[in-house]
DNA sequence: GCGACAG
DNA sequence: ATCTTGTCGC
């Protein structure tokens, strides 16, 4: 899994304007639409893809925990990385790595994106598709986290964000039953033609009482992959939890290896 | 000037 | 993201 596009790596000491223009160059870069390898009906049951058999995808989840200095500041990004193939966790890894700028919409991936890259170096399986906590194509320039790292590495990737960072939803999307998809469209704060699709709200889990409902997630293709397969790829790989597998684990084990890190100090 | 804003 | 107890509902 070599980095295809150095010159896209993100850079944090870029001006504002450059990480735009890079933007719009990985969001060129980047393929809105399948192209992978592997079966992507073998992503949900695992059965079903040992008695057919296919060979399941690797994929592999990635999220972040921060770390503090003694004076209270956020200084360290903990990326950690969790790899799962047939429904069994493969391998799991981290990488501490220090933070140069604050977090600012729709920059994220300058802030986190080369944690995540020293955190993927660790990683000794190949990954099929990666599963980012973030925006893949729902973003301002087309070129959320999950794009980025995707084109970076040239690896199928999906970004599944627990909020709407931009783009309107063409339906309402509270309280909506288990399995529902509802697009979300470019609008005039996005670099894309007015409803263009840009991914959708995706109800993995939902509660059977009236008086509670849980919220959808907001999947979008990040790179080789189509907005419905982002999509179904959610759904399948949600199995009792709201987020995909890959995504909570990695979100637990973030927490946890950040834990172990604070009680050693 | 006002509003919106992934993690 | 992170700081955090109790509390509501199944």
């Amino acid at each position: 899994m070599p980095t295809v596009r150095p010159d896209l790596v993100p850079d944090a000491s870029l001006e504002r304007d450059d990480m735009e223009a890079m933007q719009r160059e990985i969001a060129d870069a980047a393929a809105f639409e399948d192209d992978f390898d592997f079966d992507p009906a073998t992503l949900g049951d695992p059965l079903a893809a040992a008695s057919s058999g296919a060979d399941p995808p690797t994929v592999v989840g990635v999220d972040q925990s921060f770390l503090t200095n003694e004076a209270g500041d956020q200084d360290r990004a903990l990326s950690a990385v969790v790899a799962m193939h047939g429904g069994e966790v493969i391998e799991r890894v981290y990488a501490v790595t220090p933070l140069e700028i604050p977090y600012i919409p729709g920059l994220l991936s300058f802030r986190e994106g080369r944690p995540i890259l020293a955190a993927l170096e660790e990683l000794s399986v190949d990954p099929d598709l990666f599963l980012f906590d973030g925006s893949g194509r729902i973003h301002f320039r087309q070129a959320g986290i999950a794009t980025h790292m995707g084109v970076v590495r040239d690896v199928p990737s999906i970004g599944v964000a627990k909020s709407l960072l931009c783009g309107s939803p063409t339906d309402d999307t509270e309280n909506r039953s288990e399995g529902t998809r509802i697009p979300i469209e470019a609008n005039s704060r996005v670099d894309a033609p007015d409803g263009t699709l840009l991914g959708y709200a995706v109800q993995t889990r939902q509660y059977d009482s009236p008086n509670r409902y849980i919220n959808p997630l907001y999947v979008s293709p990040g790179h080789r992959v189509g907005p419905e397969t982002a999509a179904d790829a959610a759904l399948a790989l949600a199995s009792s939890y709201k987020l995909p597998e890959p995504v909570r684990l990695a979100d637990n084990y973030a927490d946890e290896a950040k834990r172990n890190l604070d009680e050693g100090t």
